[in-house]
DNA sequence: GCAAGTATGAGAATCATTCCCGATAACCGG
DNA sequence: CCGGTTATCGGGAATGATTCTCATACTTGC
């Protein structure tokens, strides 16, 4: 169906260089002069979320942050904690290591969390 | 100074069999006899993590969940999503990895985060 | 253009977590 | 053991993110 909010909020959420949080992509849309609702940006962010349109992760408050990925493949992030510049890393190593770490404990059905925070380069002014 | 609750509250995250909700834990407590305030559940459930006592993680819903682990030493979670059972791994082979990964990209003081989720062998009734 | 159905937005409702503050209990010097 | 001082408690209010509700606005098929 329409499509209108829903494309907004994508678009929104493709400018950003970084995660956000729904909180924040409310703020730039609304400065930007869209009349949207903060219900709608969740349902939106939700649905692209469960579509495997954006990836989702939390921050240590617990606060929930989106970002649309340059591929829909399955892989990591590496953040910077000072500039939020991320980086998004497919290695297969640590899928391999998940697995075998799952497998060593009889585990099935695996899903695994991995993420790295540092400071980049440009941050860690050495 | 008093050290009552803390005490009470930091046995009672021992008795754990796996990582529980600040909310859960004051329900225990207080269904022991406790007469505790969630505040205060919250209060020392905080500095036991700030102390590296316990472990912290969130839930896919944002909610903090705590554990008192066996060892001190830095180490991932392997949990089962049907019945919490949680086996400790301290693996090498992701530190380095995550080293790896944040050095190609020129990242430093790197902090990962790495959990694991599958279905145990005595829940995979397969 | 019209009916029927979905998306939307505003504000209320939820829920975890934090804040505030008067009450309480521990510690200490005497 | 006693009073004074201070950190800890507990309970309820305050906060903040997220979800729910529902009347209204837009879409789509016809």
């Amino acid at each position: 169906m329409s499509t209108h909010r829903r494309q907004a909020i994508s678009a929104a959420l493709q400018a950003q260089p970084t995660f956000v949080s729904a909180q924040q992509l409310y703020a730039e849309l609304r400065n930007a002069g869209e009349r949207v609702g903060l219900a709608t940006v969740y349902r939106h962010l939700q649905a692209l979320a469960e579509a495997g349109q954006v990836d989702v992760l939390r921050t240590d408050e617990g606060e929930a942050v989106y970002r649309r990925c340059a591929t829909g493949r399955h892989h990591h992030h590496l953040v910077c904690r000072s500039c939020g510049r991320t980086v998004e890393v497919a290695d297969r190593a640590v899928e391999r290591w998940a697995d075998r770490i799952a497998d060593e404990h009889g585990f099935r059905d695996v899903r695994h969390t991995v993420e790295v925070v540092g400071t980049c380069s440009a941050c860690g002014a050495s």
